[in-house]
DNA sequence: TTTAAATGAGTGATTGCTCACTTATTTTGT
DNA sequence: ACAAAATAAGTGAGCAATCACTCATTTAAA
């Protein structure tokens, strides 16, 4: 099988860290999924961590930066791993299904930090902008399109919009997890690895198995 | 062609209304779909508005009835929409020309208020909630589950889960929507319907053209 | 003892909202 | 037709509450 070996980053923000700043993490990403980060005040930040106010600025410079930390934290989890995928060599469906299987485990492994990407990306513009220079895909929306542009000039997709067709592949998973959100199911993202994938191959217009 | 007709309902919020109250839903929807409810102070609506803060309150009993009433007017047309889909007797894939075309220029036709709702629908959690008493749907999402799982019943697409397939087609159209919010590409989302349209029938499992 | 961690009362600014008031429009009396 | 009276539309200073953030002080670790 001969796999590339993406090595799975730092889990969530301090998953399993007792310290105060992890704590102060852990009910920020919470809150700020729930209400949003204007719809969340430093002192119910304190308060749910279980620490003092002025703590928050020990290690924050201000609730913005905190709030933009956390969002980081995933943006680049996520886009790291699509990046990851477009380097393997076995051809798009196994892109595809490295793809989908990843990203339903990054958001069931940190499901709150998940809600708050998914949720509140839009707050920080600067997040979902194309890539800096050009050249570095600094979304998983503009790494998709970099690996399907690839496909397409190889000839594994007919030629089409590799921006609309990026957002369309992402959209059978990311919208399913959106309703998951909102509460339209339950049970967790990777239960349904295999639909999505045959979703995405699907609309990439690949019948599956197909494609050596 | 036997068409049903689906009135096409009021135009976006208050469109070409010059009246004060119509000024401010503007102001507001503007706002909002920028910053979010609690991004925008009734200050500054008023300012943009061109009205005084304390006249808000004469047409809205509060900031969240006004938020709230605007992103109802969009939730509802979209809902709506849908559920004329359903009531169409022309097979699936009519249906899903149906809903594509008409999500597309629902957009299209009052895209500030569209932004507002894909990007902070979530601030009302009821609006997203399953039907009251289980009879009617209250979102696109569950009005599209319940036309999914007719088709279902009826033989036109294998047995599977409604709840995720029907997330999944949305998401072929709502995914590019949510891209170019976050300027992700240029032009109007019906640019784009032909291949939406081919996208969600690829989720369904149906070539184009089958189904007679 | 020295340094770092943690506190919470206090700061000025801003929030959503009210209300006494002015201005504009409509209704009524003659 | 015209003014007086009544109602509606619109204003903005001001209120209590809350906001993000600071800092003098206390507590704990090294």
């Amino acid at each position: 099988m001969s796999e590339i070996h993406y090595h799975e980053p730092a889990r969530g923000v301090s998953a399993v860290d007792g310290t105060n700043k992890a704590k102060i993490e852990r009910a920020a990403v919470w809150l700020f999924s729930e209400h949003g980060v204007d719809g969340v005040s430093t002192k119910s930040i304190a308060q749910k961590a279980g620490v003092s106010e002025g703590l928050l600025y020990r290690y924050f410079k201000n609730k913005d930066t905190l709030a933009r930390e956390l969002m980081r934290a995933i943006h680049i989890r996520l886009t790291e791993m699509i990046i990851a995928a477009a380097a393997r060599e076995e051809g798009l469906a196994d892109q595809v299904s490295f793809i989908v299987r990843h990203y339903c485990e990054i958001a069931d492994d940190d499901w709150t930090l998940f809600r708050y990407h998914i949720l509140h990306l839009h707050h920080f513009p600067s997040f979902s902008e194309g890539p800096e220079d050009g050249s570095w895909p600094a979304s998983p929306h503009a790494a998709a399109v970099k690996l399907l542009s690839s496909a397409i000039e190889g000839g594994a997709i007919p030629k089409s919009d590799a921006n609309v067709l990026a957002a369309m592949a992402l959209g059978v998973v990311l919208q399913p997890a959106q309703a998951k959100v909102l509460g339209a199911f339950d049970g967790c993202l990777s239960d349904h690895i295999a639909v999505f994938e045959t979703g995405v191959l699907a609309v990439l217009g690949l019948k599956q198995e197909e494609e050596a």
